[in-house]
DNA sequence: GTGGTGAACATACCGATGGTATGTCGAAGA
DNA sequence: TCTTCGACATACCATCGGTATGTTCACCAC
């Protein structure tokens, strides 16, 4: 059962999932054609819209990649049966890490907002990114480990504070050392958020 | 002295920067056409790339009115002689009300990365509202208010945590409270940074 | 085996849009 | 008055996203 017809179709969504990431990550949305997209995974705009309703589609099909790898890299930090806090710091140090993708840099934290619409990003990000952020603040606030603020923006905000870390780490002359002072700062600053123990 | 001809190319330049920024600020950077700016501007597309090189320097025009009308009202809540850690609150407070002009929003925070280039839009920033983070933090390490964090990190963090809520501001359904939420934490957390004074 | 069917593409084309090249007009100096 | 030049307007072009149509070929009913 090696000539199925599937097969192949499967190969084709890839090649050009793949060719719209390359190119979307180093030239951006905007700056990339379709044209470019089709000659770099060898098919033709037909078979493109054949298999997605348009640009943006493909877009979005390239952000769940992007996202759907790093879940994967992130649960693996969060999941576990240790103490709230101390999983909450490794899901900090794994997102400060899966931001050094250049791919998630740009797609799913610069472009995705603008291409995909505000809104439709923030539904999106609610089962990737965002929703372990999210997660993990409820935990600590159950758990007692922070003060009970607004789950919400508590998650937005931190989100953000994470999102321009890594951003400042993607533009610094010195990611290593940025990187370890992002994760530093972000740190001091949960614990500060930290409340004694009751 | 009235009918200077200079008078006239500012008031096309300027009628130019309005319908931009208005057109920007509802339809976005990709979403609004050059046809549809110098109609609204009542010229036409010769006018336009006289006074400008083209669609994106128009756009930055846009953008650093926004953010000079930012700047006015942003250094006014920050200048004083007030210790340094309450201008840093009223300056929290006062970016929290900037960030709920829609065109600061759409322009500023979420197109101009995109549309400018992030190292460009970075760039900018450092005169703009950034700078009056940076420089808010830099006070508060100089006054001892804080623990000395990288002021670099620590500023690109706050940053992003401010706008952060900005846009969960935006994007919620009864901003007030949203913003008052927003003010709320970023306060809370800032005061868990802030050191016993010695 | 063969004729029909539909998925999986390829090709040709269209309209919109950013950008350019050229033309026009009127005020200011020589 | 003649020239010059800034401040536009007009006409046009190239690119790009999207569509309409054509073509091939595996699969199935008979």
């Amino acid at each position: 059962m090696r000539s199925r017809r599937s097969d192949y179709t499967e190969s084709t969504r890839h090649a050009l999932v793949d060719s719209a990431l390359e190119l979307f990550t180093k030239r951006g949305y905007a700056g990339t054609s379709l044209d470019a997209i089709v000659k770099r995974a060898r098919v033709t705009k037909g078979a493109l819209y054949h298999h997605f309703s348009g640009k943006q589609a493909l877009f979005e099909a390239a952000f769940n990649q992007v996202e759907t790898a790093a879940m994967d890299r992130l649960s693996a930090a969060i999941d576990g049966d240790g103490p709230a806090w101390d999983r909450a710091m490794a899901g900090i140090r794994g997102y400060v890490r899966v931001c050094l993708d250049p791919a998630y840099q740009r797609v799913v934290i610069h472009e995705a907002p603008v291409v995909m619409g505000w809104e439709r990003w923030r539904e999106a990000e609610e089962h990737f990114s965002y929703g372990l952020v999210r997660g993990t603040v409820e935990a600590l606030v159950q758990a007692g480990e922070i003060e009970p603020l607004p789950v919400e923006v508590t998650a937005r905000i931190l989100f953000g504070a994470l999102s321009a870390g890594a951003e400042a780490i993607a533009g610094s002359s010195d990611p290593k050392a940025t990187a370890a002072d992002v994760t530093r700062t972000i740190v001091a600053v949960m614990t500060g958020m930290r409340r004694a123990a009751p």
